[in-house]
DNA sequence: ACCCGAACTGGTGTATACAATCGCCTCAAA
DNA sequence: TTTGAGGCGATTGTATACACCAGTTCGGGT
């Protein structure tokens, strides 16, 4: 689930794969869009083949739903739908760190994690609010791409990085373009805390624990979009994934 | 995603999707192994678009992975997988549960689960083991389809019916073919009272409970597959989807 | 006015020829 | 022995023509 291939567009697949996820995370194609094949091949400058693969992939991913008659549709989000998203998520990583507590975790492991974990702390500053937000990106998403497969499922990583595909869901939604928000970075010291506490949790192999501070973790997610909708909606067309959304 | 074309068979994309997913299931296919469009065009005596067409839809199913390099391998299933797939439903129909009571749901939906409930109590005769084992395996999958819509959030819905494809771990995976056995139509009156410990927790408003029950109850789907794995191996071909995993 | 069916339109479904690519094998040179 | 270039066969990628299907419109008979 995670190779596929897009070295940036090989064949020409590939490349109207990208060109179409792109303009549905852009809005450009709004949901409920139907897709004919057709036009879409002709603006593309490609035949009906490499158009039916590149939406037959986009629905794999989530983005597209296939309608009874044939054919495709741009999916419809709502904020809603990003809330329950984040929430998928939240409780697929907390089910990852209480499988990996309960069913424990090699001395290797660990380790990795709390190598991600330290470096996260070499980003904070002195001060608050002083975080160098391009590594913490990084790490963060190290981080949750680590612990996805920590219990050692592969049904369970997979479908982990099956809902954190979705941009507007994924662990580093709110991480690379909001660096600038003071709020934001000084809400970071919160969650590495948390980071912390789930690499404790699961090295004490307390299940429970380790699921509750995950899906909390996740929260932080919702906290960000509830933040950018109350306070500055248009922070919205700068965030990846977020201008596809309609309400 | 429960809009998957299937009158049968009309186009032969169809037609090519429903014989490979049996050949699948079915063990014919082993996993790891690749398939190749010519050899099977040729068989199916087709054309390699809507092989290429029904491996695609076997991928978002999750019966098939696309290799880097182009082209399709039959994923494989150890019963470490099944076990996981099936904490998964747990969780996912957990999450359904709980978020319905958590935002609570109408009074209608309430009364429809209630009535579920109460044709399931008719199922069961004065002495115990003594079920009508058909009518319960139907209402048995409405309950689970009608819980999995409650928390009114097409993304839950939509990932819960997700996992339940995998026949080995849909929620009604060991109940059509194993009637004949006498233990587990007496373990059917714990799973129904689990249906009535759900419900009653979502009107009450009860999500942690809620979700906790959700949870064990999708456990007697992994009691009974132990069960077959340690009593009586020879089940395994009997039950549908489980002749696949190999161990 | 009403019905019914033929033709048309707009779309996907399918077959097929050809192009591009990947993996592997060979063979030669360091 | 290793390594790298080259070629070759197997397999997927792509274009394109045509088939087919479902609405829709239009016409004619009643």
């Amino acid at each position: 689930m995670d190779q596929l291939n897009e070295p940036t567009g090989k064949t020409h697949a590939t490349r109207a794969l990208i060109e179409l996820r792109k303009k549905i995370l852009d809005g450009e194609l709004a949901g409920g869009t139907r897709l004919f094949e057709v036009p879409l091949a002709e603006e593309l400058a490609i035949s009906r083949t490499p158009v039916r693969e590149a939406m037959s992939r986009l629905a794999e991913e989530g983005l597209l739903d296939r309608v009874r008659s044939g054919g495709f549709v741009v999916r419809t989000f709502g904020f809603a739908d990003v809330i329950d998203a984040i929430e998928l998520r939240g409780v697929l990583e907390g089910t990852a760190a209480r499988l990996a507590a309960e069913r424990g975790v090699s001395a290797e492991q660990i380790a990795t994690m709390r190598e991600i974990v330290h470096k996260l702390d070499a980003c904070f500053g002195e001060v608050p609010g002083d975080v160098d937000f391009e590594t913490y990106s990084e790490l963060n998403e190290s981080f949750h791409h680590e612990l996805a497969g920590l219990a050692g499922s592969e049904v369970i990583r997979r479908e982990v990085a099956r809902v954190s595909r979705l941009p507007f869901a994924s662990p580093s939604a709110f991480s690379p373009d909001l660096g600038d928000i003071a709020a934001f970075r000084r809400s970071l010291n919160l969650a590495h805390e948390q980071h912390r506490a789930i690499v404790a949790a699961i090295a004490a192999r307390e299940g429970s624990r380790a699921e509750a501070l995950a899906r909390e973790h996740a929260r932080a997610a919702r906290r960000n979009l509830e933040h950018v909708l109350r306070e500055d909606r248009s922070l919205i067309d700068q965030l990846p994934g977020l201008a596809l959304v309609v309400d």
